[in-house]
DNA sequence: TTAGGACTTGGAGTGGACTCCAGCGCAAAC
DNA sequence: GTTTGCGCTGGAGTCCACTCCAAGTCCTAA
């Protein structure tokens, strides 16, 4: 389920990954420079070639990202998986403590959405 | 209800404004210079004296600021606000294309939180 | 085989939204 | 009445997260 074959996994471009990640390309070589993603492999001539591997890790940091974790703990949380299973433990706690941001962070948005209802129902009832 | 008596009124310091609004002193400065903030009324030296309608404007500013909108966005709004009430139609207008905006972004959000609980409880059950 | 698009690099540049600073005047608490 | 601290200005600086660039190489479809 998570390990395909290698030698018949399909690979994507650095286009193709972007348009699949919802990364730009830019932000995928960025993303690599600053180790937010391990070694894409290469071609014989240097062109990127991204698995399925790498566009699910691209989808976990998409959701992190887009959830307002900033880069750097993206990054810690990309070392821990690199050092192996005995840091699950400490990855559970970083994204326990991730969560309770982003539920703190929907309540907030959900009362300011209410704000703005009432504002525009005060405004229609001028 | 909304219009005090200016003569007895409380009026704040920046720096108590600051604290009851939760915008810091360089931010309120800045909103001013940039319009966002109709000038604030001084004291004789020159000093800012920040009033409960300035608050409650400041309420509503930091509303569409944590909701993601745009500081240019919302300069638009305080323009219309400032130019009477024939605006009131365009202010609903934008105020509700910001709702649409906030409520797309509150789904995400809650699905994103999804998909991260599902992340540690996979991790829990390794 | 060749045209045109996709990809490479390191480094510089951008945009948004603040945030800080120096050097000063004023306030208010003891 | 002085010290401690708050506030003033204009302009420069910062931070984050990209984003763009030039000059070159590579891939693919006709």
């Amino acid at each position: 389920m998570f390990v395909a074959d290698n030698a018949t996994a399909p690979v994507y471009t650095i286009g193709e990954c972007a348009r699949r990640s919802g990364f730009t390309m830019d932000t995928l070589r960025y993303y690599e420079r600053i180790g937010l993603i391990d070694e894409v492999r290469r071609t014989a001539t240097g062109q990127r070639r991204f698995t399925d591997g790498d566009l699910e890790w691209l989808g976990t940091l998409k959701c992190l990202r887009d959830t307002g974790m900033p880069v750097e703990q993206m990054a810690r949380f990309a070392a821990l998986v690199r050092e192996g299973d005995q840091t699950i433990p400490e990855r559970i706690r970083l994204l326990e403590a991730h969560r309770v941001a982003v539920d703190a962070s929907l309540d907030d948005l959900a009362a300011k959405r209410d704000y703005i209802s009432g504002k525009i129902a005060y405004y229609r009832s001028v």
